[in-house]
DNA sequence: GTTAATTGGGCTAGTCTCAGACCATTGATG
DNA sequence: CATCAATGGTCTGAGACTAGCCCAATTAAC
């Protein structure tokens, strides 16, 4: 452990790309996180040109190279935008040997640690906190969305389930990073095969996780969530062997 | 809870600002750090560009905003340099009060949040793994030092103190977000006064966080972390009113 | 059908940023 | 005192990015 490996962390690059490139990798975000879900539309252009603080030239470069790569459609006019067409990979062994080449184990595991740092770190907060009624029933929504889940639904809502622990703490900062931890290992996510003991072991522990949070009990939020993820890391290494 | 509040998050600007402007603000971010102390230097240009991403012409004009603001001495010639002169204000009320009128109550609550959250994961993560001597080692120097320093290097020390943690678990976002979890409240922090009372109450929390590490309990070094920045966010509120 | 509103498509002039080369200054070393 | 290596200071041409404007296509509503 270098004495300036402070110095490395704290000035690593500015930039990640260029604004195209940080586009895209945005875009890509908000569809594979289902936060623009299959079929659903992007803002208009100009609109989200200024959400993103760029120039609508930069953005539709970047919509462009997604609509290239098929991850949208995109139809002008009135009621026209661009449409999500991306629907995730079937699990497959081969694609997720894949996904690991493209990052290396380095890059996976720090992703796999940061994710559970900060997912545990919300839960922890959140049920430190009082909870107000609207609070817990936006949580057990969420819940009861995800059991009541079709196959195909089923990895969306278990994102929107996990982002909203971190969304009800209240902080912009927390919530962003947890969706940027979850979308560096959502590819991984994706190619685990959906086995119906799995599921049933997830909707145990994240019924635990909720229970603790509303008990007020951060020790037991915290375990929990440290649990359930480290099931799924054990499934990735399984599944990768 | 608006149910797109995931779009805002995801869709949130790309670029906090120019290129001039995050580059200020990350070298910012190693000067208050105390990642580059008083007297020290930054890398030469050349190399510091490369580090960072941008061009040379882009980080002079930073270098040189920070130069005219006095947080840096230009020396040229062969072994001159960008120096650091910035030396953290004495503790205030005004201050403390300015700092908090900048960033404003919910960005501050935002920021304090978003650090309890990154801290305690880390910790957690951390106590939860197998430590090498070498490892031990390192906090336990780090916390060696802390302990013995004078009053104008505690604040530094503290800050190098919290970042081993993270830096510990071998991941660097986790770093890097904790390195920026602390810089959002670092003018806050230095603004309390460092009374021998509360030194030594934080004296005996780094203790705690540190045993709970080295004993790899999770819940014991959550609970310890979540305490000592309880302790800070109480000063600070104390302070403000 | 015609209209009007909404949306993507495209152009241009100007600014920001970059890569690379060259100049100026400093101070340790011989 | 002369040298020279390391460093900041400066310039230029090219490319990236932006703001603002107008055009083209589509479709609900009349």
């Amino acid at each position: 452990m270098d004495e300036s490996a402070r110095l490395m962390t704290v000035l690593r690059p500015v930039r990640a790309g260029n604004a195209f490139e940080e586009t895209v990798e945005r875009l890509l975000q908000a569809i594979k996180l289902g936060v623009v879900p299959p079929g659903g539309k992007l803002p208009p252009e100009r609109e989200l040109a200024v959400r993103l603080g760029i120039s609508r030239v930069t953005l539709r470069e970047a919509i462009r190279a997604l609509s290239d790569a098929g991850y949208l459609d995109v139809r002008r006019g009135r009621y026209g935008g661009a449409f999500v067409t991306y629907v995730p990979p079937e699990p497959d062994a081969g694609e997720l040997r894949q996904a690991v080449a493209r990052m290396g184990m380095a890059e996976l595991s720090d992703a796999l640690t940061f994710r559970l740092a900060v997912e545990c770190g919300a839960a922890q907060v959140l049920a430190a906190s009082a909870l107000t009624p609207e609070q817990r029933a936006v949580l057990a929504g969420r819940l009861s969305d995800l059991n009541g889940a079709a196959l195909e639904d089923y990895r969306r809502l278990d994102t929107a389930f996990h982002l909203s622990i971190a969304e009800l703490t209240g902080s912009t900062l927390l919530t962003a990073t947890c969706a940027d931890a979850r979308s560096r290992v959502s590819d991984l996510l994706n190619a685990i095969p959906m086995l119906q003991v799995n599921l049933d072991h997830a909707a145990t522990q994240h019924r635990a996780i909720a229970d603790a949070i509303f008990a007020g009990d951060p020790d037991a939020a915290r375990q929990a969530v440290a649990e359930h993820l480290e099931g799924t890391a054990a499934l990735l290494r399984a599944f990768l062997s």
